[in-house]
DNA sequence: CCTGAAATGCTCATATCGAGCATAAGTCTG
DNA sequence: CAGACTTATGCTCGATATGAGCATTTCAGG
């Protein structure tokens, strides 16, 4: 009855993972790094070295500053990724061999794109890997013309029929079909469920078939990295509208508008202009600065900051998320 | 710039965490095991084996099995743990020397608190471990006759008056004092506070002091099991506002009070009874089974179900808890 | 000075929320 | 067996929040 923990000792290499957003001009971007051999693209990520780093975290911020000459501000764990089969695309990614690798995924926020340090690392809109995410200018037509009947001809493919129901009640929920909402929080049930119906190429990939993914479902990324990717992303959709984490990807003043295309990036919905700027109005989140920004191409806008003074006394600590109409 | 995973291949034991909740008679317990050296309750936890096992989560169904003769049945990850120092405790529990030691906690739920087939294991209220989270009959007295005045004077004994007021702000937000609401949700937070001020048993132990703690502060856990505890009371709940994870919590049929009263136990508060029920309507989450309970000490109640059926179909998926005012 | 483009201000119908009153249907007590 | 008590259930009302859209303001540019 007595745990044994040494038993365990077994080859394990624990690796840190990191999803690290900033916005600029508007778009959420994410920190890619290009794999050294493959020709997929990556996040960075790196052993966590437990004689050195006392915390995960200090582990995480050191290792993207080597890696990227970043250095991370808001952070928050994601989850931690243990299945059987991640060893062999990160093996051959890092040399790794013969060890079960585990991967503590994070979050990281930052105001602003800076420009890198090295070439390896770049920004990349998060809606190169996900298009079917983006409803900004509409339902996109990824959707309806290729994953809808991909789905639905995969729903079919299951033997029973109760199978079949099963598979089409989960799809329909996911997506949004047949009068079903779309969730935007649910980006990474999406992914996980095109993975398995086998239309992304990384599902192909790992079970060493040819790619049989459709044309236009995104880029794929090495080992499970736009899984993690889509976790992020799910993430911070839900968190946004019950934290104001959105000011961590703000530079100290900013256009109502500016906050509003960046929070419209995130959830990949177009939101009610007005509406909005009477929701944060009542939350506190912001305060005017008085000074003005003008080349907004029309009547120039007021420059605000994060009212974090205000943040202890609100209740509510949620960014409330009016959607408009699509268009 | 390669990464290179082998240079992280170090003494490291990946241990598995499980908080697993049940409800009965209208309380959410947890399940304890008392631990087999120190005289402190823990949690189910073991190793997780690489070899044997090809994902988290059926390490850990296996290990609680083993370890407590229990089923798990709804299970999702929590976080994972990893600062130094954790070690200590976790070796003189489980006899693991000199690796630095991670673990996956991973929050379980299951109808009720069956009865368990050894000893050591028992279901517990959780209030036991944080009587300052329970306001079901009002604010608990610990909190203003101890804790407040503790928190403040901790709050003075900081040096520059600039720490003093960040000490304060983070006191007042957490333990909603001088007007701050008090966030159910954040029960983790409040925790770490106590802990780093000295209040719960676990922070002078953990530094090989003396107890300083003052009474009434709850029963110590081992290693930093109660921090895993607080954890995963704080993920439900929130996470019982945004989906139907007490229904996991209940038997097949039910009573409205029976629920009312398990998502009070969850959640620390009285809910207004009428609003309780027309927000459980209104989501369709309920369906009646016309049979009646009569064993209520007044008007027999209704049966209901959980209407899985109704769920793709609605929009919210969040159960809305409307609270009463406290008393 | 007229026009287009944003920014900003305001209104209105509808849905939701917090609170409390009222009624129903059992058990318990004398 | 009536009346008290207890819990379940139904319903209403005012206060707020939300979704939608119209109106006005203030720039830049011809």
């Amino acid at each position: 009855m007595k745990p044994d923990l040494n038993a365990a000792i077994q080859p394990l290499v624990v690796g840190l993972n990191a999803v690290i957003f900033a916005a600029s001009e508007g778009e959420l971007k994410v920190l890619v790094t290009e794999s050294v051999e493959g020709g997929e693209p990556a996040m960075p990520f790196g052993p966590f070295n437990p004689s050195a780093h006392r915390t995960f975290e200090i582990g995480l911020r050191e290792w993207v500053r080597d890696q990227t000459g970043f250095e991370l501000g808001y952070v928050e764990q994601l989850y931690t990724f243990g299945d059987r089969g991640r060893e062999a695309p990160l093996a051959a990614l890092a040399g790794a061999q013969d060890a079960r690798v585990l991967s503590v995924g994070y979050l990281g926020l930052t105001p602003d794109a800076r420009p890198l340090n090295n070439t390896e690392a770049h920004w990349d809109s998060w809606t190169r890997f996900f298009p079917w995410e983006d409803h900004r200018t509409g339902r996109p037509s990824i959707l309806t013309k290729v994953i809808e009947p991909a789905l639905r001809s995969w729903c079919d493919e299951a033997a029973a029929p109760g199978r079949r129901a099963a598979r089409f009640d989960r799809v329909r929920a996911t997506f949004g079909l047949d009068g079903a909402l779309w969730n935007e929080e649910r980006a990474l049930d999406r992914y996980e469920l095109l993975y398995e119906a086998g239309l992304v190429a990384e599902a192909a990939r790992d079970r060493g078939e040819p790619n049989a993914a459709p044309d236009g479902m995104g880029v794929a990324m090495a080992s499970d990295h736009r899984r993690i990717l889509a976790t992020a992303l799910s993430r911070l959709r839900g968190k946004i509208k019950y934290r104001p984490v959105v000011f961590e990807l703000m530079s100290d003043s900013f256009t109502l508008s500016d906050l509003q295309r960046v929070v419209e990036s995130v959830s990949g919905f177009p939101l009610h202009k007005q509406n909005f700027r009477r929701a944060l109005d009542r939350a506190g989140f912001v305060a005017g600065t008085g000074r003005v920004e003008s080349q907004t191409g029309g009547r120039p806008a007021e420059l605000y900051r994060f009212a974090r003074e205000n943040l202890t006394a609100g209740a509510a600590l949620g960014l409330s998320i009016p959607r408009a109409k699509e268009g």
